[in-house]
DNA sequence: GCTTCCACTTGATATCCATCAATTCCTCCA
DNA sequence: TGGAGGAATTGATGGATATCAAGTGGAAGC
Protein backbone atom coordinates (compact mmCIF):
# COMPACT_ATOMS: atom_id res chain seq x y z
CA UNK A 1 0.00 0.00 0.00
CA UNK A 2 1.63 3.50 -0.91
CA UNK A 3 2.03 5.76 1.49
CA UNK A 4 1.38 9.87 1.05
CA UNK A 5 1.74 12.83 3.16
CA UNK A 6 -1.51 13.41 5.15
CA UNK A 7 -1.88 17.00 4.51
CA UNK A 8 -1.98 18.65 1.01
CA UNK A 9 -0.32 21.65 1.54
CA UNK A 10 -0.67 24.89 0.38
CA UNK A 11 0.77 24.16 -3.01
CA UNK A 12 -1.43 23.98 -5.73
CA UNK A 13 -3.19 20.86 -6.47
CA UNK A 14 -2.80 20.85 -9.72
CA UNK A 15 0.22 21.79 -11.37
CA UNK A 16 1.79 21.40 -15.18
CA UNK A 17 2.79 18.07 -14.20
CA UNK A 18 0.01 16.74 -13.29
CA UNK A 19 -2.38 18.31 -15.99
CA UNK A 20 -0.26 17.13 -18.69
CA UNK A 21 -2.27 14.40 -21.08
CA UNK A 22 -5.60 15.16 -19.43
CA UNK A 23 -8.40 17.68 -20.51
CA UNK A 24 -7.01 19.93 -18.11
CA UNK A 25 -4.15 20.90 -20.43
CA UNK A 26 -6.00 23.21 -22.53
CA UNK A 27 -6.51 25.73 -19.23
CA UNK A 28 -5.38 29.09 -20.00
CA UNK A 29 -3.06 30.25 -16.94
CA UNK A 30 -6.18 32.63 -15.67
CA UNK A 31 -8.41 29.56 -15.27
CA UNK A 32 -5.29 27.15 -14.09
CA UNK A 33 -5.13 30.46 -11.40
CA UNK A 34 -9.53 29.97 -10.55
CA UNK A 35 -9.21 25.98 -10.57
CA UNK A 36 -6.45 26.09 -7.86
CA UNK A 37 -8.28 28.80 -5.47
CA UNK A 38 -11.26 26.84 -5.65
CA UNK A 39 -10.11 23.35 -5.80
CA UNK A 40 -10.42 21.39 -2.76
CA UNK A 41 -8.22 18.34 -1.98
CA UNK A 42 -8.35 15.75 0.11
CA UNK A 43 -6.32 12.51 0.89
CA UNK A 44 -8.35 9.21 1.10
CA UNK A 45 -7.08 6.28 2.69
CA UNK A 46 -8.17 2.51 1.07
CA UNK A 47 -12.25 1.85 1.59
CA UNK A 48 -12.88 5.34 2.24
CA UNK A 49 -15.98 6.76 -0.06
CA UNK A 50 -15.32 9.34 -2.36
CA UNK A 51 -19.04 9.64 -3.32
CA UNK A 52 -22.10 7.08 -3.11
CA UNK A 53 -24.88 6.16 -6.15
CA UNK A 54 -27.50 8.18 -5.44
CA UNK A 55 -25.60 11.52 -3.76
CA UNK A 56 -26.75 14.89 -5.93
CA UNK A 57 -23.61 15.63 -7.78
CA UNK A 58 -22.40 18.51 -7.12
CA UNK A 59 -18.98 18.82 -8.89
CA UNK A 60 -16.26 17.17 -10.67
CA UNK A 61 -13.21 14.91 -8.51
CA UNK A 62 -9.53 15.05 -10.33
CA UNK A 63 -7.12 12.29 -9.35
CA UNK A 64 -3.79 13.48 -8.76
CA UNK A 65 -2.73 9.61 -7.48
CA UNK A 66 -4.10 6.40 -6.33
CA UNK A 67 -6.82 4.28 -7.39
CA UNK A 68 -10.30 4.85 -6.82
CA UNK A 69 -13.05 2.04 -8.30
CA UNK A 70 -16.47 3.38 -9.42
CA UNK A 71 -19.23 0.63 -8.44
CA UNK A 72 -22.55 -0.16 -8.94
CA UNK A 73 -24.29 -2.22 -5.79
CA UNK A 74 -27.97 -3.74 -6.44
CA UNK A 75 -30.17 -4.05 -3.21
CA UNK A 76 -28.54 -7.53 -2.37
CA UNK A 77 -25.27 -6.46 -2.84
CA UNK A 78 -24.31 -7.69 -6.34
CA UNK A 79 -22.11 -5.64 -7.26
CA UNK A 80 -20.49 -4.58 -10.74
CA UNK A 81 -17.14 -2.07 -10.94
CA UNK A 82 -17.59 -0.19 -13.74
CA UNK A 83 -14.63 1.51 -14.29
CA UNK A 84 -11.05 1.92 -12.44
CA UNK A 85 -9.96 5.42 -12.38
CA UNK A 86 -6.50 6.51 -11.86
CA UNK A 87 -4.02 9.71 -11.21
CA UNK A 88 -5.02 12.07 -14.08
CA UNK A 89 -8.19 10.52 -14.42
CA UNK A 90 -11.59 12.30 -13.85
CA UNK A 91 -14.02 11.16 -11.43
CA UNK A 92 -18.05 11.75 -11.76
CA UNK A 93 -17.78 13.50 -14.95
CA UNK A 94 -20.66 11.71 -16.56
CA UNK A 95 -22.99 12.93 -13.64
CA UNK A 96 -21.60 16.19 -14.10
CA UNK A 97 -22.18 16.86 -17.50
CA UNK A 98 -25.96 14.74 -17.48
CA UNK A 99 -26.68 16.95 -14.56
CA UNK A 100 -27.71 13.91 -12.84
CA UNK A 101 -27.47 12.11 -9.68
CA UNK A 102 -24.43 9.68 -9.11
CA UNK A 103 -25.01 6.55 -10.63
CA UNK A 104 -22.55 4.58 -9.06
CA UNK A 105 -20.47 4.63 -5.57
CA UNK A 106 -16.89 5.44 -5.91
CA UNK A 107 -14.56 3.67 -3.22
CA UNK A 108 -10.81 4.19 -3.42
CA UNK A 109 -8.72 0.74 -3.76
CA UNK A 110 -5.23 2.30 -3.22
CA UNK A 111 -4.64 5.35 -0.89
CA UNK A 112 -5.12 8.31 -3.34
CA UNK A 113 -5.13 12.10 -3.28
CA UNK A 114 -8.36 13.92 -5.09
CA UNK A 115 -9.19 17.13 -5.94
CA UNK A 116 -12.89 18.08 -5.83
CA UNK A 117 -13.72 21.39 -8.25
CA UNK A 118 -17.35 22.41 -7.66
CA UNK A 119 -20.18 22.53 -10.43
CA UNK A 120 -19.96 25.99 -10.70
CA UNK A 121 -16.73 26.23 -11.02
CA UNK A 122 -16.31 23.83 -13.93
CA UNK A 123 -19.00 25.63 -15.38
CA UNK A 124 -17.59 29.07 -15.70
CA UNK A 125 -14.47 27.64 -16.99
CA UNK A 126 -16.32 25.06 -19.75
CA UNK A 127 -18.31 28.41 -20.22
CA UNK A 128 -14.94 30.26 -20.99
CA UNK A 129 -12.77 27.74 -22.40
CA UNK A 130 -14.64 25.91 -25.90
CA UNK A 131 -11.91 23.17 -25.86
CA UNK A 132 -12.24 21.94 -22.50
CA UNK A 133 -15.55 21.70 -23.89
CA UNK A 134 -14.65 19.89 -26.93
CA UNK A 135 -12.54 17.28 -25.28
CA UNK A 136 -15.29 16.06 -22.87
CA UNK A 137 -17.43 15.93 -25.17
CA UNK A 138 -14.66 13.56 -27.22
CA UNK A 139 -13.93 11.80 -24.10
CA UNK A 140 -17.37 11.16 -23.80
CA UNK A 141 -18.36 9.88 -26.70
CA UNK A 142 -15.19 7.54 -26.76
CA UNK A 143 -17.01 6.02 -23.34
CA UNK A 144 -19.99 6.12 -24.73
CA UNK A 145 -18.46 3.53 -27.45
CA UNK A 146 -16.57 1.87 -24.93
CA UNK A 147 -19.73 0.83 -23.18
CA UNK A 148 -21.50 0.03 -25.85
CA UNK A 149 -18.62 -2.65 -26.72
CA UNK A 150 -18.47 -4.01 -23.48
CA UNK A 151 -22.54 -4.49 -23.75
CA UNK A 152 -22.01 -6.19 -26.86
CA UNK A 153 -19.07 -8.22 -25.30
CA UNK A 154 -20.69 -9.27 -22.18
CA UNK A 155 -23.79 -10.68 -24.54
CA UNK A 156 -21.53 -12.66 -27.14
CA UNK A 157 -18.42 -13.81 -24.96
CA UNK A 158 -18.08 -16.40 -22.17
CA UNK A 159 -16.12 -15.44 -19.20
CA UNK A 160 -12.92 -16.83 -20.08
CA UNK A 161 -12.84 -14.35 -23.05
CA UNK A 162 -13.58 -11.36 -21.31
CA UNK A 163 -10.95 -12.20 -18.85
CA UNK A 164 -8.60 -12.15 -21.46
CA UNK A 165 -9.77 -9.19 -23.34
CA UNK A 166 -9.46 -7.35 -19.49
CA UNK A 167 -5.74 -8.97 -19.56
CA UNK A 168 -4.49 -7.60 -23.24
CA UNK A 169 -6.46 -3.81 -21.90
CA UNK A 170 -4.48 -3.97 -18.77
CA UNK A 171 -1.43 -4.69 -19.70
CA UNK A 172 -0.25 -1.43 -20.52
CA UNK A 173 -1.09 0.43 -17.93
CA UNK A 174 -0.30 -2.39 -14.88
CA UNK A 175 1.96 -4.99 -16.88
CA UNK A 176 5.60 -5.03 -17.13
CA UNK A 177 7.85 -6.83 -19.65
CA UNK A 178 10.46 -9.57 -18.21
CA UNK A 179 13.68 -10.65 -19.97
CA UNK A 180 12.37 -13.66 -20.88
CA UNK A 181 9.56 -11.76 -23.07
CA UNK A 182 6.91 -12.69 -20.86
CA UNK A 183 4.62 -9.99 -19.83
CA UNK A 184 3.75 -9.80 -15.51
CA UNK A 185 0.41 -8.13 -14.87
CA UNK A 186 0.50 -6.97 -11.21
CA UNK A 187 -3.64 -6.60 -10.97
CA UNK A 188 -4.38 -3.66 -8.97
CA UNK A 189 -7.48 -5.59 -7.71
CA UNK A 190 -8.68 -8.56 -5.72
CA UNK A 191 -9.90 -11.30 -7.37
CA UNK A 192 -13.51 -10.79 -6.15
CA UNK A 193 -13.08 -6.87 -8.03
CA UNK A 194 -11.58 -8.54 -11.26
CA UNK A 195 -15.27 -10.91 -11.29
CA UNK A 196 -16.58 -7.62 -11.02
CA UNK A 197 -15.27 -6.03 -13.31
CA UNK A 198 -15.98 -9.16 -16.59
CA UNK A 199 -19.48 -9.17 -14.86
CA UNK A 200 -18.97 -13.02 -13.33
CA UNK A 201 -18.32 -14.49 -10.03
CA UNK A 202 -15.70 -15.03 -8.18
CA UNK A 203 -15.90 -18.81 -8.61
CA UNK A 204 -16.20 -18.54 -12.31
CA UNK A 205 -13.35 -16.39 -12.68
CA UNK A 206 -10.94 -18.93 -10.90
CA UNK A 207 -12.38 -21.34 -13.23
CA UNK A 208 -11.63 -19.77 -16.40
CA UNK A 209 -7.84 -18.75 -14.83
CA UNK A 210 -7.59 -22.48 -14.43
CA UNK A 211 -8.66 -22.98 -17.85
CA UNK A 212 -6.35 -20.69 -19.34
CA UNK A 213 -3.63 -22.28 -17.22
CA UNK A 214 -4.46 -25.40 -18.48
CA UNK A 215 -4.10 -24.67 -22.00
CA UNK A 216 -0.65 -23.09 -20.90
CA UNK A 217 -2.06 -19.59 -21.88
CA UNK A 218 -1.03 -17.51 -18.52
CA UNK A 219 0.16 -18.59 -14.58
CA UNK A 220 -0.93 -16.75 -11.97
CA UNK A 221 -0.89 -16.49 -8.40
CA UNK A 222 -3.26 -14.34 -6.49
CA UNK A 223 -2.70 -10.78 -8.18
CA UNK A 224 0.16 -11.52 -10.51
CA UNK A 225 -0.58 -12.60 -13.95
CA UNK A 226 2.32 -14.23 -15.84
CA UNK A 227 1.74 -14.69 -19.22
CA UNK A 228 3.89 -16.40 -21.61
CA UNK A 229 3.01 -16.01 -25.04
CA UNK A 230 1.13 -12.43 -25.07
CA UNK A 231 0.85 -12.83 -29.01
CA UNK A 232 -0.62 -16.44 -28.32
CA UNK A 233 -3.19 -15.24 -26.35
CA UNK A 234 -4.34 -12.15 -28.08
CA UNK A 235 -4.47 -14.75 -31.33
CA UNK A 236 -6.52 -17.53 -29.20
CA UNK A 237 -9.41 -15.01 -28.61
CA UNK A 238 -10.33 -15.37 -33.29
CA UNK A 239 -9.99 -18.54 -33.14
CA UNK A 240 -11.88 -21.39 -30.86
CA UNK A 241 -13.01 -19.40 -27.58
CA UNK A 242 -14.40 -16.44 -29.77
CA UNK A 243 -18.02 -17.49 -29.23
CA UNK A 244 -20.14 -18.39 -26.14
CA UNK A 245 -22.99 -19.46 -28.35
CA UNK B 1 -45.84 0.90 -44.07
CA UNK B 2 -45.74 4.99 -43.70
CA UNK B 3 -45.44 6.60 -47.37
CA UNK B 4 -43.61 9.38 -47.96
CA UNK B 5 -43.10 11.20 -51.01
CA UNK B 6 -40.33 10.41 -53.13
CA UNK B 7 -38.71 13.65 -53.70
CA UNK B 8 -37.43 16.03 -50.98
CA UNK B 9 -37.92 19.22 -52.82
CA UNK B 10 -36.39 22.49 -52.61
CA UNK B 11 -38.18 23.35 -48.79
CA UNK B 12 -35.34 23.14 -45.90
CA UNK B 13 -35.17 19.94 -44.30
CA UNK B 14 -34.67 21.44 -41.40
CA UNK B 15 -37.54 23.58 -40.42
CA UNK B 16 -38.61 25.44 -36.70
CA UNK B 17 -41.19 22.57 -36.21
CA UNK B 18 -38.67 19.75 -36.50
CA UNK B 19 -35.78 21.47 -34.72
CA UNK B 20 -38.05 21.91 -31.54
CA UNK B 21 -36.82 19.79 -28.91
CA UNK B 22 -33.84 18.52 -30.61
CA UNK B 23 -30.37 20.00 -30.28
CA UNK B 24 -30.75 22.23 -33.10
CA UNK B 25 -33.08 24.04 -30.92
CA UNK B 26 -30.29 26.17 -30.04
CA UNK B 27 -29.00 27.41 -33.43
CA UNK B 28 -28.93 30.89 -34.50
CA UNK B 29 -30.96 32.15 -38.31
CA UNK B 30 -27.74 32.50 -39.79
CA UNK B 31 -26.85 29.23 -38.46
CA UNK B 32 -30.14 27.34 -39.82
CA UNK B 33 -29.01 29.22 -43.13
CA UNK B 34 -25.64 27.26 -43.28
CA UNK B 35 -27.57 23.90 -42.01
CA UNK B 36 -29.72 24.10 -44.29
CA UNK B 37 -27.97 25.09 -47.80
CA UNK B 38 -25.41 22.14 -46.58
CA UNK B 39 -27.57 19.40 -45.55
CA UNK B 40 -28.82 16.78 -48.28
CA UNK B 41 -32.12 14.71 -47.66
CA UNK B 42 -32.85 11.30 -48.64
CA UNK B 43 -35.76 9.43 -48.39
CA UNK B 44 -34.93 5.71 -47.29
CA UNK B 45 -36.76 2.88 -47.44
CA UNK B 46 -37.41 0.11 -45.45
CA UNK B 47 -34.33 -2.36 -45.27
CA UNK B 48 -32.12 0.04 -46.60
CA UNK B 49 -28.92 0.75 -44.77
CA UNK B 50 -27.57 4.49 -44.02
CA UNK B 51 -24.11 3.68 -42.70
CA UNK B 52 -22.00 0.61 -42.00
CA UNK B 53 -20.18 -0.89 -39.12
CA UNK B 54 -16.22 0.24 -39.90
CA UNK B 55 -17.16 2.71 -42.20
CA UNK B 56 -15.50 6.16 -41.71
CA UNK B 57 -17.76 8.88 -40.02
CA UNK B 58 -18.27 11.67 -42.67
CA UNK B 59 -20.77 13.46 -40.85
CA UNK B 60 -24.15 13.72 -38.77
CA UNK B 61 -27.58 12.06 -39.53
CA UNK B 62 -30.33 13.78 -38.60
CA UNK B 63 -34.07 11.63 -38.65
CA UNK B 64 -36.53 13.79 -40.43
CA UNK B 65 -39.16 10.94 -40.14
CA UNK B 66 -39.21 7.36 -39.88
CA UNK B 67 -37.61 4.40 -37.63
CA UNK B 68 -34.30 3.55 -38.27
CA UNK B 69 -32.07 0.62 -36.20
CA UNK B 70 -28.35 1.07 -35.16
CA UNK B 71 -27.60 -2.67 -34.69
CA UNK B 72 -23.82 -4.67 -33.59
CA UNK B 73 -23.13 -7.31 -35.84
CA UNK B 74 -20.77 -9.76 -35.51
CA UNK B 75 -18.74 -12.61 -38.42
CA UNK B 76 -21.57 -15.21 -37.09
CA UNK B 77 -24.64 -12.97 -37.81
CA UNK B 78 -25.39 -12.70 -33.98
CA UNK B 79 -26.53 -9.00 -33.99
CA UNK B 80 -27.33 -6.66 -30.88
CA UNK B 81 -29.79 -3.95 -31.40
CA UNK B 82 -28.39 -1.04 -29.75
CA UNK B 83 -30.95 1.22 -30.40
CA UNK B 84 -34.00 2.59 -31.50
CA UNK B 85 -33.95 6.45 -33.70
CA UNK B 86 -36.95 7.91 -34.56
CA UNK B 87 -38.28 11.53 -36.00
CA UNK B 88 -35.77 14.38 -34.47
CA UNK B 89 -32.81 11.83 -32.87
CA UNK B 90 -29.74 12.33 -34.21
CA UNK B 91 -27.84 9.30 -35.63
CA UNK B 92 -24.13 8.90 -35.50
CA UNK B 93 -23.46 11.19 -33.29
CA UNK B 94 -21.15 9.21 -31.67
CA UNK B 95 -18.59 8.21 -34.27
CA UNK B 96 -18.69 11.74 -35.11
CA UNK B 97 -17.98 13.23 -32.03
CA UNK B 98 -15.28 10.37 -30.70
CA UNK B 99 -13.66 11.31 -34.12
CA UNK B 100 -14.23 6.88 -34.92
CA UNK B 101 -15.21 4.94 -37.31
CA UNK B 102 -19.15 3.33 -37.08
CA UNK B 103 -18.97 1.33 -34.67
CA UNK B 104 -22.18 -0.38 -35.76
CA UNK B 105 -24.77 0.13 -38.60
CA UNK B 106 -27.33 1.89 -39.14
CA UNK B 107 -30.67 0.00 -40.86
CA UNK B 108 -34.17 1.77 -42.22
CA UNK B 109 -37.17 -0.09 -40.39
CA UNK B 110 -39.28 1.94 -41.34
CA UNK B 111 -39.32 4.14 -44.30
CA UNK B 112 -37.42 7.01 -43.08
CA UNK B 113 -36.52 10.94 -44.40
CA UNK B 114 -32.71 11.20 -42.80
CA UNK B 115 -30.92 14.04 -43.33
CA UNK B 116 -27.00 14.13 -43.68
CA UNK B 117 -24.95 17.12 -42.46
CA UNK B 118 -21.01 16.71 -43.16
CA UNK B 119 -18.28 17.12 -40.13
CA UNK B 120 -16.79 20.06 -41.17
CA UNK B 121 -20.20 21.92 -41.54
CA UNK B 122 -21.04 20.41 -38.31
CA UNK B 123 -18.00 21.35 -36.81
CA UNK B 124 -18.23 24.87 -37.95
CA UNK B 125 -21.21 25.18 -36.75
CA UNK B 126 -19.80 24.08 -32.94
CA UNK B 127 -17.23 26.04 -33.39
CA UNK B 128 -19.55 29.38 -33.35
CA UNK B 129 -22.49 27.72 -31.36
CA UNK B 130 -21.53 27.37 -27.36
CA UNK B 131 -25.02 25.75 -26.44
CA UNK B 132 -24.97 23.83 -28.88
CA UNK B 133 -22.07 21.69 -28.32
CA UNK B 134 -23.37 21.82 -24.11
CA UNK B 135 -26.42 20.29 -25.35
CA UNK B 136 -24.44 17.28 -27.03
CA UNK B 137 -21.98 16.85 -24.26
CA UNK B 138 -25.48 16.60 -22.15
CA UNK B 139 -27.16 14.17 -24.13
CA UNK B 140 -23.93 11.96 -24.48
CA UNK B 141 -23.34 11.88 -21.02
CA UNK B 142 -26.88 10.56 -20.50
CA UNK B 143 -26.32 7.91 -22.98
CA UNK B 144 -23.16 7.14 -21.60
CA UNK B 145 -25.51 6.65 -18.07
CA UNK B 146 -27.75 4.38 -20.07
CA UNK B 147 -25.63 2.55 -21.63
CA UNK B 148 -23.79 1.34 -18.27
CA UNK B 149 -27.49 0.96 -16.85
CA UNK B 150 -28.23 -1.94 -19.56
CA UNK B 151 -24.68 -3.16 -19.00
CA UNK B 152 -25.48 -3.66 -15.95
CA UNK B 153 -29.12 -4.78 -16.44
CA UNK B 154 -27.90 -7.54 -18.54
CA UNK B 155 -25.28 -8.80 -16.13
CA UNK B 156 -28.08 -8.80 -13.16
CA UNK B 157 -31.40 -9.47 -14.77
CA UNK B 158 -32.83 -12.52 -16.28
CA UNK B 159 -34.73 -12.21 -19.92
CA UNK B 160 -38.28 -12.09 -18.67
CA UNK B 161 -37.21 -8.76 -16.73
CA UNK B 162 -35.25 -7.19 -19.08
CA UNK B 163 -38.34 -7.69 -22.09
CA UNK B 164 -40.27 -5.80 -19.06
CA UNK B 165 -37.98 -3.11 -18.35
CA UNK B 166 -37.94 -2.89 -22.19
CA UNK B 167 -42.22 -2.83 -22.39
CA UNK B 168 -42.11 -0.08 -19.48
CA UNK B 169 -39.49 1.79 -21.30
CA UNK B 170 -41.18 1.93 -24.47
CA UNK B 171 -44.48 2.32 -23.23
CA UNK B 172 -44.57 5.94 -23.45
CA UNK B 173 -43.61 6.39 -27.27
CA UNK B 174 -45.50 3.25 -28.43
CA UNK B 175 -48.01 2.47 -25.82
CA UNK B 176 -51.61 3.82 -25.69
CA UNK B 177 -54.17 3.69 -22.97
CA UNK B 178 -57.07 2.00 -23.44
CA UNK B 179 -60.87 2.73 -22.42
CA UNK B 180 -60.50 0.29 -19.87
CA UNK B 181 -57.11 1.16 -18.21
CA UNK B 182 -55.15 -0.99 -19.96
CA UNK B 183 -51.93 -0.30 -21.75
CA UNK B 184 -51.48 -1.17 -25.27
CA UNK B 185 -48.11 -1.25 -26.71
CA UNK B 186 -47.37 -1.35 -30.57
CA UNK B 187 -44.00 -2.78 -30.79
CA UNK B 188 -42.42 -1.21 -34.11
CA UNK B 189 -40.10 -3.80 -34.56
CA UNK B 190 -40.23 -7.93 -34.86
CA UNK B 191 -39.96 -10.45 -32.46
CA UNK B 192 -36.33 -11.09 -33.49
CA UNK B 193 -35.20 -7.35 -32.96
CA UNK B 194 -36.86 -7.04 -29.68
CA UNK B 195 -34.90 -10.25 -28.72
CA UNK B 196 -31.73 -8.36 -30.40
CA UNK B 197 -32.60 -5.28 -28.38
CA UNK B 198 -32.84 -7.47 -24.87
CA UNK B 199 -29.90 -9.25 -25.90
CA UNK B 200 -31.73 -13.06 -26.09
CA UNK B 201 -32.29 -15.42 -28.55
CA UNK B 202 -36.26 -15.35 -29.81
CA UNK B 203 -37.12 -18.66 -28.65
CA UNK B 204 -36.40 -17.27 -25.30
CA UNK B 205 -38.38 -14.04 -25.76
CA UNK B 206 -41.31 -16.46 -26.55
CA UNK B 207 -40.79 -18.10 -23.68
CA UNK B 208 -40.33 -15.43 -21.44
CA UNK B 209 -43.48 -13.91 -23.05
CA UNK B 210 -45.43 -17.36 -22.47
CA UNK B 211 -44.46 -16.89 -18.86
CA UNK B 212 -45.46 -13.50 -18.16
CA UNK B 213 -48.69 -14.31 -19.81
CA UNK B 214 -49.10 -17.07 -17.30
CA UNK B 215 -48.63 -14.79 -14.90
CA UNK B 216 -51.60 -12.29 -16.28
CA UNK B 217 -49.18 -9.41 -16.14
CA UNK B 218 -50.22 -9.36 -20.22
CA UNK B 219 -51.24 -10.67 -23.67
CA UNK B 220 -49.43 -10.21 -26.73
CA UNK B 221 -50.37 -11.30 -30.69
CA UNK B 222 -47.65 -10.40 -33.11
CA UNK B 223 -46.74 -6.80 -32.17
CA UNK B 224 -49.06 -6.15 -30.30
CA UNK B 225 -48.72 -6.20 -26.46
CA UNK B 226 -51.45 -5.26 -24.18
CA UNK B 227 -50.88 -4.84 -20.61
CA UNK B 228 -53.75 -5.21 -17.98
CA UNK B 229 -51.87 -4.14 -15.15
CA UNK B 230 -49.55 -2.08 -15.84
CA UNK B 231 -48.43 -1.05 -12.19
CA UNK B 232 -48.75 -4.67 -11.09
CA UNK B 233 -46.57 -5.39 -13.84
CA UNK B 234 -43.88 -2.66 -12.67
CA UNK B 235 -44.03 -3.72 -8.94
CA UNK B 236 -43.84 -7.51 -10.05
CA UNK B 237 -40.01 -6.29 -11.04
CA UNK B 238 -39.03 -5.77 -7.26
CA UNK B 239 -40.54 -8.96 -5.95
CA UNK B 240 -39.38 -12.44 -7.29
CA UNK B 241 -38.43 -11.28 -10.82
CA UNK B 242 -35.81 -9.29 -9.94
CA UNK B 243 -33.10 -12.00 -9.42
CA UNK B 244 -31.34 -14.06 -12.48
CA UNK B 245 -28.95 -15.75 -9.49
C1' DG C 1 3.66 -23.57 17.31
C1' DC C 2 -1.13 -23.20 17.31
C1' DT C 3 -5.37 -20.99 16.37
C1' DT C 4 -8.17 -17.93 13.84
C1' DC C 5 -9.45 -15.73 10.03
C1' DC C 6 -9.69 -14.63 5.43
C1' DA C 7 -9.08 -15.27 0.49
C1' DC C 8 -9.14 -18.45 -2.67
C1' DT C 9 -10.02 -23.05 -4.69
C1' DT C 10 -12.62 -27.00 -5.83
C1' DG C 11 -16.49 -30.10 -6.51
C1' DA C 12 -21.53 -31.07 -6.86
C1' DT C 13 -25.75 -29.42 -8.24
C1' DA C 14 -29.27 -26.18 -10.05
C1' DT C 15 -30.74 -22.67 -13.22
C1' DC C 16 -30.92 -19.99 -17.20
C1' DC C 17 -30.66 -19.88 -21.67
C1' DA C 18 -28.91 -21.27 -26.46
C1' DT C 19 -29.45 -24.66 -29.73
C1' DC C 20 -31.72 -27.80 -32.60
C1' DA C 21 -35.63 -30.07 -34.43
C1' DA C 22 -40.42 -30.73 -35.01
C1' DT C 23 -44.80 -28.66 -35.33
C1' DT C 24 -48.28 -25.29 -35.94
C1' DC C 25 -49.90 -21.16 -37.87
C1' DC C 26 -50.24 -17.72 -41.29
C1' DT C 27 -49.77 -15.74 -45.76
C1' DC C 28 -49.22 -15.82 -50.40
C1' DC C 29 -49.95 -17.56 -54.73
C1' DA C 30 -51.09 -20.91 -58.22
C1' DT D 1 -58.96 -24.97 -52.66
C1' DG D 2 -54.65 -26.55 -51.82
C1' DG D 3 -49.95 -26.36 -51.27
C1' DA D 4 -45.47 -23.90 -50.44
C1' DG D 5 -42.77 -21.20 -47.63
C1' DG D 6 -41.74 -18.45 -43.84
C1' DA D 7 -42.47 -16.99 -39.05
C1' DA D 8 -43.71 -18.19 -34.41
C1' DT D 9 -44.12 -21.71 -31.13
C1' DT D 10 -42.96 -25.64 -28.48
C1' DG D 11 -40.28 -29.51 -26.64
C1' DA D 12 -35.85 -31.81 -25.81
C1' DT D 13 -31.20 -31.32 -24.92
C1' DG D 14 -26.74 -29.39 -23.68
C1' DG D 15 -23.52 -25.83 -22.27
C1' DA D 16 -22.20 -21.98 -19.47
C1' DT D 17 -22.31 -20.26 -15.23
C1' DA D 18 -24.49 -19.31 -10.62
C1' DT D 19 -24.99 -21.34 -6.24
C1' DC D 20 -23.85 -23.83 -2.27
C1' DA D 21 -20.80 -26.28 0.56
C1' DA D 22 -16.57 -28.15 1.76
C1' DG D 23 -11.76 -27.87 1.68
C1' DT D 24 -7.05 -25.65 1.27
C1' DG D 25 -3.54 -22.40 2.20
C1' DG D 26 -1.39 -18.53 3.93
C1' DA D 27 -1.04 -14.53 7.14
C1' DA D 28 -1.86 -12.38 11.64
C1' DG D 29 -2.18 -12.79 16.43
C1' DC D 30 -1.69 -15.23 20.80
Amino acid sequence: MKTLPKTAGMAPCIDARIREGTEWAVLTPEQIDLFNRKVICRIYETGETVFLEGDMCRGLYFIEDGLVGVRKTDRDGQSALVRLASKGDNLGYRPFLAKQAHRASAEVIEDAKVCFIESATVRAILHDNHELGERFLERTAKALGEAEERLYEMLALNVEVRIVHLLILYHDKWGSHLADGSVLIMLPISRDDLAAMVGAHPDSVTRAMRELESKGLLQHDGRSIRIGGFQRLAEHLHTDLTHFH
